[in-house]
DNA sequence: AGAGTGACTCATA
DNA sequence: CTATGAGCCACTC
C-alpha cells in the first residue's frame, strides 16, 4: 500500500502534468483520473501548491471557465498562458472546450 | 472526533 | 442570469 497523506496532491500533479500543450482538462475529469469524485479537491490541491512546474492554467471548470481566484495572478494570467499555447477563447474567461477538451488518457 | 473551508458540480426555484 | 442547498472528500484547527 502506498502512503496516502498528500499523495492526492501527487496524483493531481501527475495528471495535470500529462495535459498536452494546447489542451485543457476539467476539474471533474482530473478528479476521476485521480480516483476521486470531488472536483473541489482538485482545485484545492492546485491552489495549495501553485507550483510553476504544473500547467494548472490548463485546468478549468466544466464549461471551460477559468478560475476567478487563480493563484498566479487571477484568471487573466491563466488566459494569457493558454492563449500563448494556442488555446482559443470563446469569451473573456471561457475556453473553447469543443476543440481543446482533453481526451481520455 | 467535530467543525470549518474550498480554483467544483448538479439540482431546484 | 442569480441564489441556495446538497454532495463530495482531503485538509487544518
Amino acid at each position: 500500500m502506498l502512503k496516502r497523506r498528500s499523495n492526492f496532491f501527487t496524483r493531481v500533479y501527475k495528471i495535470v502534468e500529462k495535459i498536452p500543450r494546447g489542451k485543457v482538462a476539467t476539474y471533474g475529469q482530473v478528479a476521476a483520473l485521480v480516483g476521486s469524485r470531488d472536483a473541489r479537491k482538485v482545485g484545492w490541491a492546485l491552489h495549495a501548491n501553485t507550483s510553476t512546474k504544473i500547467p494548472c492554467h490548463r485546468v478549468v471548470n466544466k464549461e471551460g471557465m477559468v478560475a476567478e481566484n487563480f493563484a498566479f495572478d487571477g484568471w487573466r494570467e491563466q488566459k494569457a498562458r493558454l492563449v500563448s499555447e494556442g488555446v482559443k477563447f470563446i469569451s473573456e474567461k471561457q475556453v473553447d472546450l469543443a476543440i481543446h477538451r482533453l481526451q481520455v488518457l
